[in-house]
DNA sequence: TATTGTTATACTCTATAACTATA
DNA sequence: TATAGTTATAGAGTATAACAATA
């Protein structure tokens, strides 16, 4: 036997790979899900709020808040709609592209430095299964 | 660019392999955290309870309520030690290590079936990857 | 005095229900 | 009537503090 649960050994590594982003993202001032938003919303410029959380599997409630602060620090604009008055676009302002870029250079840098040990080919193959086990989304737990 | 963070990529795969789990666990009437626990005393018999709880990255005071759901199903016992009458020794009972082997067989079972679709080269190099990721222990909030 | 197991309490995160303004 | 955003509230999960028994 002698044979680790495969969800045992990805959840560690998970929990490995967001202690180390912590430090990270406490230098650029921002929390993890605030790095979600802001890097969906690099991706897929000006949706509604609801669209957001949907798309990062985040409650819609909760997002409020989250905006409210990314608003405060200028990170972000929610411009009401003019077509539906009810509805307000989220956007990126040049300085939360500018931050979230920042903070995703550092991470990358620090996975590049974690994969420093591991082969070219064997982080292919990491690659090529990380996309065959990733079929639907599930919402997220952080 | 159109990088991906890798610990985004692992916490979705550790989400849906959670999820997966879910209704095998159910099937064993077992929560996730109960399961973790027969697992390390399958492997490591007989230690106290507060070993246990540090080994599986638990917290000591909410072990004591997951003891004693599983006391109460007959799945462990909890014996005070003779040399140190403060300590209480848990250990799987017989129905305790048939349940958790049961159970694990399903979830392997499950595993190998998400993973067939992937190469025995690029399983083998996933597991190589997996190892020289895996440094410490963090402690675990599922 | 320190430690194991335990209980009670507080805190954080998350989800549900209810409200407003628009449609 | 239904929907986007918002607020207030309740619930789960988790951690902290305090206690009894033993060392």
């Amino acid at each position: 036997m002698e044979r680790e649960d495969l969800a045992a050994q990805f959840a560690r590594i998970t929990r490995q790979l967001i202690a180390a982003e912590r430090p990270l993202l406490a230098r650029h001032d921002l929390t993890m899900w605030e790095y979600i938003a802001l890097g969906h919303l690099a991706a897929e410029p000006a949706g509604t709020q609801l669209a957001l959380a949907q798309a990062i599997g985040y409650d819609k409630t909760r997002l409020i808040t989250l905006l409210d602060g990314l608003q405060r620090a200028g990170l972000i604009t929610r411009q009401p709609d003019p077509s539906d008055r009810r509805v307000r676009n989220v956007a990126l302002t040049p300085s939360g592209r500018e931050r979230h870029a920042a903070l995703q250079a550092d991470i990358h840098a620090m996975e590049d430095t974690l994969l420093s040990k591991v082969s070219d080919a064997d982080r292919r193959a990491l690659h090529r299964v990380l996309a065959a086990l990733t079929t639907t989304a599930v919402p997220a737990r952080l």
